[in-house]
DNA sequence: AGTAAAGTTTACTGATTGGTAAGGCGTTGA
DNA sequence: TCAACGCCTTACCAATCAGTAAACTTTACT
């Protein structure tokens, strides 16, 4: 049973989506440019690549700016991609969700 | 080290496996032969190898009962895993999330 | 026009990985 | 002790996928 539009835990599962989802949660707007500039090892076309997967999931939207595309995080998409599992699964991870909140910073990130 | 997960978007990425989360979500507890019987395409062994994958995430644990090991959902790990990821995105789908609960199930048009 | 910039698409390649089959290990019961 | 059960491990294969390079599209600049 197909979910909302693509699969989103396999896009989800790539480091370097989750890195720009990072970016674009940091940054509000940002060209493909200014995220390829954060990933040296990487190709433009590959982050270009992983924006078509995060947008097919619908985690990213895009507006034209002139010759540039400006990405953000789609809100909406993201509530609608990952709401339902998360409702679903909210007892297990809701519970510790204040505890987690408050050391976010001890631990080290993602 | 106890490593706080392997990486959980990767191993949440297949199906079966977050199909087998959802047996979990729904009987609590579950034999490895319960489990199987619910993917009659797939070999027990796959079904181990997944359940060894959930295990490492820290997604679920194993308590062993005579011959039989008893599956059930980490709760804790649940959180550990997924908490601080969830947190940082927090704002994008916890506005829609009561909306979503609601329409969990409604077909979504493209 | 001509050219460059910003992104996307396509074709290809090496690395992951989900799947299977076979064998191993511990447990139960005859 | 021996065999069957329940599950895990290993070795291997086919499919998927992230990455690259090159060609293409669209917009901007001169």
């Amino acid at each position: 049973m197909p979910d909302a539009g693509e699969d989103v835990f396999r896009v989800l599962a790539d480091p370097t989506r989750r890195r720009i989802l990072d970016l674009l949660a940091e940054h509000e707007v940002r060209t493909v440019s200014e995220l390829a500039a954060e990933f040296p090892d990487l190709v433009a076309s590959g982050i270009s690549k992983h924006l078509m997967a995060l947008r097919a999931a619908g985690l990213v939207r895009a507006t034209r700016e002139g010759r540039t595309q400006l990405y953000r995080i789609d809100g909406d998409g993201f509530a609608r991609a990952l709401g339902p599992w998360l409702a679903k699964y909210e007892a297990y991870w809701s519970r510790s969700l204040d505890t987690l909140r408050t050391l976010a910073e001890s631990p080290k990130p993602d």
